[in-house]
RNA sequence: GUGGCCGUAGCUCAGCUGGUUAGAGCGCCAGGUUGUGGUCCUGGAAGUCGGGGGUUCGAGUCCCCUCGGCCACCCCA
């Protein structure tokens, strides 16, 4: 093992070559969102756990980090509802509309916010997966019309394209469908939040796995059987659009039309764009009252790299009356993998001044500044024994350009016109 | 939160059924060699064997606990 000094479970240290990487995309993702006239803002990574609890977070309320009371007595310990006033945010949704709530007066009547910052989850760590990580979101606060969809949806496909990543797929569909659609088949309403976690798993454990889970939810056999020919005539249809909601039944086909909207929306202004209307999407997130949407890539089977919909009812309960809002949220953990080992490296010169030890030290600093001057990045780096591997690690570091230097190097001129100079530079 | 696999020098790993001062390659350092530098030779530094308990005359090797990584589930980005 490297070292048994780490970083806390399922976080990570970035050195240099995956910091500059990260950075590099994450520049690429600000752009496509701020050519959408989307603005960047920030909060707290604390926010009150009575907020954070009380957001229909679904099961990501488990997995909040608490964060204890100051001056708490440790002789007298208290249960730990009382004992933590604090969480870590587990998504950005959640601060966004207390930050709305808390300045609305100062923003515009329709607000668009791009959020890119770090989130938390006590989640059990593997790849793709950890407990601290970076979301990439946009919303729309304010407006109710599909159009908020559509633009999120555009604007998400542009990060995604100028990053160069292929075959993602936006799926569509919305709360109000899947709830038809539970209603027609006759499930209960109290069973419903449970059909419709497992109606998410369809992909990963098929038609039978939902069946027997709803089943063994309690899930009367008939009304997992109007249920399972539902699903089957979905994925008979196999994403034609037309075979999928005659597959539905009457009353979730007529609620579909927000989500055709957006689709039509969608492929009016981006006519590439990979948007597939799908039935049994569900998503976690509690929050969510209409249209929802995520992102998928083949490299994640089973998982997204993105996700989002419209939460009109959150905003109300932090402002006192409702704002319709609307938001997408892209997993740059997930994203960044997907993107070509690209090299987000500095456009300035990358030199190396190779010295020896009896160089003095103001000499080296004059002749580094010098060539700083003049638009280059200069590392000084002492001279070892195999010069040779010496320059193949800077090679790889992206210094492209060296030069040598030692006690007999005249020293530069501490003014007058500065050229790149040591003009055996290689 | 549940289950499985894994954890030996900076890196990649070897250490058979428990047995003397834990090894190799690469890298690193020093000296020499070489056509002034990715060669070769010699020497050297470097390991709490993830951590803590236990079994044993004796544990890197067995048992328990714990930390961390990976994988599946759960759920999600």
């Amino acid at each position: 093992m490297a070292s048994t000094v780490q970083p806390p479970r399922g976080m990570r240290d970035f050195l240099p070559d995956d910091k500059a990487r990260r950075e590099g995309v994450l520049a690429v993702i600000r752009q496509a969102f701020a050519a959408y006239g989307y603005r960047e803002i920030e909060t707290p990574v604390l926010e009150e756990l009575s907020r954070l609890e009380s957001s229909q977070g679904g099961d990501n309320e488990k997995l909040i980090f608490r964060v204890l009371r100051r001056g708490l007595d440790p002789h007298d310990p208290l249960p730990p509802a009382k004992a933590a006033d604090l969480g870590l945010r587990y998504d950005l949704t959640v601060p966004l509309a207390r930050l709305y709530a808390t300045h609305r007066g100062e923003l515009p009547e329709v607000f668009r916010a791009i959020q890119v910052a770090p989130v938390w989850r006590a989640e059990r760590p593997q790849r793709g997966r950890f407990r601290q990580f970076t979301q990439c979101d946009i919303d729309v606060l304010g407006e109710a019309g599909t159009v908020a969809e559509v633009e999120l949806i555009a604007a998400t496909a542009d990060a995604l394209e100028r990053l160069g990543v292929q075959g993602a797929t936006v799926r569509l569909n919305d709360r109000s469908v899947l709830a038809a659609m539970l209603d027609a088949c006759g499930v209960a309403a109290d069973q419903q939040p449970a059909a419709l976690v497992s109606i998410d798993k369809l992909d990963k454990v098929g038609l039978d796995g939902v069946a027997a889970e709803l089943s063994a939810n309690g899930v009367g056999a008939g009304v997992v059987d109007r249920l399972v020919s539902v699903l089957v005539g979905v994925a008979d249809a196999a994403g034609d659009l037309e075979a999928t909601l005659a597959a539905l039944p009457t009353r979730a086909g007529e609620r579909a039309v927000r989500v055709l909207a957006i689709r039509d929306g969608v492929t009016v202004a981006k006519p590439g764009a990979a948007v597939v209307v799908d039935p049994t999407l569900v998503r976690g997130m509690g929050y969510y009252t209409g249209p929802i949407f995520e992102v998928h890539h083949p490299a994640f089977r089973g998982g997204s790299i993105g996700g989002g919909g419209r939460y009109d009812g959150m905003v109300g309960r932090f402002a006192g009356t409702d704002v319709p809002a609307c938001g997408f949220s892209l997993g740059f953990e997930r994203v960044v993998e997907l993107v070509d080992a690209a090299r987000f490296r500095s456009a300035r010169r990358q030199v190396a001044l190779v010295h020896t030890g009896d160089v003095d030290p103001g000499t080296l600093v004059a002749w580094q500044r010098r060539l700083i001057a003049v638009g280059a990045d200069v590392r000084l780096v002492p001279r070892k024994r195999n010069v040779a591997r010496t320059l193949e690690a800077l090679r790889r570091e992206g210094f492209e350009e060296w030069a040598e230097l030692d006690a007999r190097t005249r020293p530069p001129a501490t003014s007058g016109p500065a050229g790149l100079d040591l003009r055996d530079l290689r």
